[in-house]
DNA sequence: CCTTTGATACGATAAATATCGTACAACAAA
DNA sequence: TTTGTTGTACGATATTTATCGTATCAAAGG
């Protein structure tokens, strides 16, 4: 069973996703454009995400790199089932209604979401 | 600015949502079906929500009768968005695709999606 | 009138979170 | 070699959450 991260971890994480491999350093520069936060809190929540499991870490030079430990895909998969159930009682439809009504999907959005609901479909 | 439920606040209002107006034991009673926990932590729980503002509540006879103070469709929309841009950096295909991937949508929800979808186009 | 029942209020507590200061180590550079 | 820089480690703390025990109160039944 993989830990879920809180909020802010998954803030660090979804920019260690999209990064692929980062120091203290990195993730606090990044993270401090979008928050106000000192460098010492983002090291203390990647110590403890790394406790955690949810980064891996290798030495390099003086400091550390950090690493994803466990899969954005199947991370997206748990945190969505949780969240469906929790906020939309377990439907699908609702929650994905929510999310398409409020964003402003692009033509080729839609066309994408098209052709996934075919797929589905067909897969059946 | 409405106040964002915790998780198990959520469930509670999630409950009272679908029962309109409640007392506490009617909580109870159906959370418990799920969740094993005692009545003086629903009650205590029931408060805490009411005090945050995020139930109402008014006498009756000896007790005391819930009602939700937010609304649904509002709530909703606002975890949604805090939610994509969390775990999906704001990609709204990202998670309706993760949604309905494992899901399984049944032919009338997809129909219905679809028509949504359409929806969505014309009215740009 | 006394006792039981069912409800609320009110702490108390344990755990999790987020935040940061301070100490310390290693390396660089002056 | 002394000093500054850049890291890590390690508490300490304030806040929030979840949980529950206990006290109390009002009504109902005997």
């Amino acid at each position: 069973m993989s830990v879920k991260p809180t909020e802010s971890e998954l803030e660090i994480l979804g920019l260690i996703w999209e990064m692929e491999k980062a120091s203290v350093r990195e993730v606090h520069e990044r993270l401090s454009a979008s928050k106000d936060t000192g460098y010492t809190t983002t090291l203390k929540q990647m110590q403890v995400m790394f406790s955690k499991g949810l980064l891996e870490r290798y030495e390099e030079g003086r400091g550390h790199i950090y690493k994803p430990a466990i899969s954005q895909k199947e991370t997206q998969s748990s945190l969505v089932k949780n969240f469906m159930s929790l906020a939309f009682g377990g439907s699908a439809k609702k929650l994905v209604m929510q999310a398409l009504g409020q964003s402003e999907p692009s033509k080729e959005e839609i066309e994408e979401i098209r052709a996934f609901l075919n797929k589905l479909e067909n897969d059946k």
